[in-house]
DNA sequence: TTGTAGGCGTTATCAG
DNA sequence: CTGATAACGCCTACAA
């Protein structure tokens, strides 16, 4: 009775002595990393099946290579939520692009705001933040002590140590709105996104800017307002078609203090304004232009054309992969400053008086 | 000089050392497991932050535990398709939920038809397999032989011992259609999700029927025609907005063949059916009704309410996520036949003629 | 091309 | 409450 018990899995030197090589050689059949015989692999291939092993066991193999190939992506709050938003979704796309070679795939992690004792456990070889919020700072400090490679996309590290991609969201914002100054506009509303984690739908004061968390609402409305100082600026409670349908009712209810251009901090913004001025009966762009922020086809437009800034969402994941990828290889970081680009569509127009 | 070199990150029993405690003992602090005394606890703690130690690594810990305490979510195609639909990911929300005691994170994978070796090479307990096409089965037996417990979601594991969890798509879809039926409705028109995996647009043959490969498309045309036999079906290119603009304009397009209802197989191809109705001037329902499926807030619909199925896409993840847990367990995992619900709103209404 | 040996960093078990 | 010991399963120099 020299066999083993059937109710422990095989490992690989289980299949190297039923087989009759070494563990060595087993380890090297499925590793590929060196040459073996036919004869040989054959035999421990055969041994393999017959015993019902799997291949190595990932977690004994991540232990000694000292590697996981799990990157973490952390978002804060709701999962949902993040993917709500289609820029999102491109970067995630740019970044599992970014990272193909390295990675047999992306950990979801939601950042909640505890311990970060989940943050800290994860068998990962590397964190891509994504921070758009104040917390980021807190979850870079739990998880530089791990030592490993950490790349911040739109949010503040608070340590520069750390490399970020990032967009030129001010001046992007200020370039579109000199196209709507050179078109004529003088007299424009802003919809801007969210500008704290409560997402409040209201009028933009300076007190609630000071008050500000996201960094990429006043980030644009800063630029927007380089060019037009006085523009009002209503924020949405998020970055949805219907929240642009809301907040662009009310910027044109009134007949006599209609803006003749209304710049919104995100294409689903943009698109749900151009619904509230069709619903009033308004001509888009002969009575009003509309433009919006972020340039991700979205769904829903039909085919008009929006002008509004393309930045380069898939290209903001795959840099940040890119980044990690020479981390893991031992090079040092570097933040990546990406530049946006205005795209002019058919929404915008010389203003009607 | 028995001090350690200071290049190698310090373990646990480094710690220990510092701490004059054993490893066992230091193990305990961080692992809360058992009762330490204050002092000692304090010790560890300090001779920790001394070393710069940040705890447990989480692969060595995973290979001793036998649990990495990651969950793979297997899609089919590229991750921006998956995330596009509102439903997946409303599912992988109530996914995190009903992962969230257990669990770290959700390891994002794609079954990209290769040999599955990133499939099986990943340190994961547990599979949740995403699939709508017939890859599933082959991705099932990849899966199976590391002994994992696996669950699918809406697919054909082709193995009766793997629990799924289905949705009852024919009787929700025949329960909506009598509903128009029951209004007075005969001459109905259907737009059903892609039937392949090419994802065509076009009339739906009785060929294409036989050669489809997505459950969810016929199983839901099937059940509308037990009701609608001769119902005219096209199939649109995915489930967006603008698919089904061009699907309801094609449809719409002849004032004589006009159905008085159409059904479509997601809400948002339902939406895309009503900006068609009303760029061609037709009211809602008072001309034409239209209904949808999944039941989930669609953006862009503004106040209006759609006539659906609900279809418990939280709920779908979050039982998923349940038996993961069971089957960690020990226990066997079960099938769950989830129910969908009408839901009317005021999209649909009797006929106009 | 194949085998030998040692350790990756933890934690479960059990004894004190 | 604390400590000694033994795996967990694999990979990779290095030697043959």
């Amino acid at each position: 009775m020299s066999s083993q018990e059937p109710s422990r899995r095989a490992t690989i030197s289980d299949v190297a002595r039923e087989a009759g090589v070494s563990t060595s050689t087993a380890s090297i059949v499925f590793s590929g990393k060196a040459k073996v015989s036919d004869g040989t692999r054959d035999r421990v291939l055969a041994a393999a099946s017959h015993l019902g092993y799997a291949g190595p066991d990932p977690r004994a193999a991540s232990l000694r290579r000292g590697r996981s190939g799990i990157v973490a992506v952390v978002f804060e709050g709701h999962l949902r939520h993040a993917f709500l938003d289609p820029v999102t979704t491109a970067m995630m796309d740019g970044l599992a692009d970014g990272l193909a070679e390295l990675s047999s795939g992306i950990l979801l992690m939601r950042d909640d705001g505890g311990d970060g004792l989940a943050l800290a456990s994860a068998p990962v070889d590397a964190y891509v933040l994504i921070g758009w919020s104040g917390r980021t700072r807190e979850s870079v400090r739990v998880v530089r002590g791990r030592g490993l490679p950490v790349v911040v996309i739109e949010g503040d590290p608070g340590d520069p140590g750390i490399p970020r991609v990032t967009l030129d969201n001010a001046d992007a914002s200020a370039a579109l709105a000199r196209h709507l100054h050179d078109l004529g506009h003088r007299d424009i509303a802003i919809v801007t996104l969210s500008l704290g984690s409560q997402r409040q739908r209201g009028p933009v004061t300076p007190e609630r800017i000071a008050e500000a968390t996201i960094g990429v609402t006043v980030d644009r409305l800063e630029g927007t307002r380089r060019v037009f100082p006085d523009a009002p600026a209503v924020s949405a409670a998020g970055s949805l078609i219907d929240e642009g349908l809301v907040v662009g009712r009310e910027l044109l209810a009134d007949p006599g203090g209609r803006p003749t251009a209304i710049l919104a901090q995100s294409d689903l913004l943009a698109v749900g304004v151009i619904r509230a001025a069709e619903e009033l009966g308004l001509r888009v762009p002969e009575d009003i232009s509309v433009a919006g922020f972020d340039g991700i086809a979205v769904d829903g437009l039909g085919e008009r054309a929006l002008t509004t800034v393309v930045q380069p969402a898939v290209e903001k994941g795959r840099v940040a992969g890119e980044q990690i990828a020479r981390m893991l290889a031992g090079e040092p970081g570097e933040t990546q400053d990406l530049t946006c680009v205005v795209r002019v569509g058919d929404t915008t127009g010389p203003p009607s008086r």
